[in-house]
DNA sequence: GCGTGTGAAATGCTTCACAGCG
DNA sequence: CGCTGTGAAGCATTTCACACGC
């Protein structure tokens, strides 16, 4: 009944492309042109749409600016998210701008860190607190969504007391699988399971091109 | 016939725990302690490790030892893999310890960026070279896998450049879909994509918790 | 003709369930 | 007994293919 995770993901990829091409001035969108953009079939495209509950018209495709709207009423909390950073290291510290930059309705309003000569100080525009904080803050300023950029021993502790707090979903960097109860989402980057992979995929391309000689591209 | 991609990540993911666990000197490991460690069932964990052609005991499960041998030889490059980073900005320098420190056959050998003060430094320990430079070193050094951390509007260029020079797959941290042959493997982390799905799965979440009230958990 | 909307088929992945073995 | 190995069933997601409309 609900949207399958996977177009989730597409619903956000189709509003970046789509934001693309209205700065670009067009007015209507064909399906294999947005299949072609984010490496899919048109059929595929069709259908999330239609899921979406966003038709088109056979003459001009899909109207940039409807699509838009509709994705954004779909996507978006209407009040924005109010979100906190965990781990103000390296990667954190990357993050932080990213996000401001390219998701205005996500919001960081907090970040933590267990090192004292953070807490206190203001990085990238954001307060950053102690981790003897957390409760009150996330409960002060409504943080429903957490990203954790902190050492992987501490993970699951952090995770603990922000399930005990309310939260309702982490997008989790650090490289373990935590333990969650049902009504918490989380999405994992695993960077290093990403590189490995795509190293093994790339050698195993490089095999098969040599196995069968001759065929095209 | 050749192992579904999702298994392969999964692999990785084993690899990681049964280092862990011979760490604290484990010799033995059941199908579904790895199963609640990456939250999966018992099921998918022995179909995996069938698929990898590594057979277990029903008294010990998995022998610790001989499963860590059968994952590197299966994962990994017999002589490691050499690795270029584009983008030296705030992820592309949070990039390197991390790989580094967890991954030693996976190796940075050379970073790349156009900002000409980065150019000819050595950052974490890794020589930057301007972006001029790029066919030269890939092909010098033997890279094979390149990590793409660099503005969208240049990611397109610096790929078909990259593909060109005989590059085999690239983890791109990029929020742009590339367009690459079929003979070169890609592997997206979008992290955009990601925290804007995991918004929206605790909102639905929650919308779910006070449809149906009463339920467990 | 070229594109959308969509039931139906196909594919790929996961889970079930049970035989077999120490 | 409890755990592995695995054919078969079950699901989820993708793709096909064709009716319909501009």
């Amino acid at each position: 009944m609900s949207t399958p995770e996977r177009t989730i993901g597409r619903i956000s990829q189709y509003r970046r492309l789509v934001r693309e091409m209205k700065k670009q001035g067009r007015q209507g969108v064909y399906s294999h042109d947005l299949a072609e953009m984010i490496g899919g079939t048109a059929a595929q495209v069709r259908r999330d749409l239609m899921l979406l509950g966003f038709a088109g018209s056979s003459r001009t495709g899909y109207a940039v600016d409807g699509l838009l709207l509709r994705i954004s009423e779909f996507l978006d909390a209407p009040q924005g998210e109010n979100i906190a950073l965990f781990g103000v290291g390296n990667l954190g510290r990357a993050l932080m701008p990213f996000f401001r930059s390219h998701h205005q309705n996500l919001r960081i309003v907090a970040s933590f860190d267990t090192d004292p000569l953070k807490a206190g100080r203001v990085i990238h525009g954001c307060r950053c607190y102690g981790m003897e904080e957390m409760e009150a803050v996330i409960v002060r300023e409504r943080v429903k969504v957490a990203i954790l950029a902190i050492p992987a021993g501490s993970a699951q502790g952090v995770v603990d007391r922000l399930v005990a707090t309310g939260i309702r979903g982490i997008l989790n960097f650090v490289p373990v699988s935590l333990q969650v109860p049902a009504k918490v989402a989380v999405e994992n980057i695993d960077m290093g399971v990403a590189l490995e992979k795509v190293a093994f995929l790339a050698r195993s391309i490089e095999k098969d091109l040599i196995g069968r000689r001759g065929s095209k591209t």
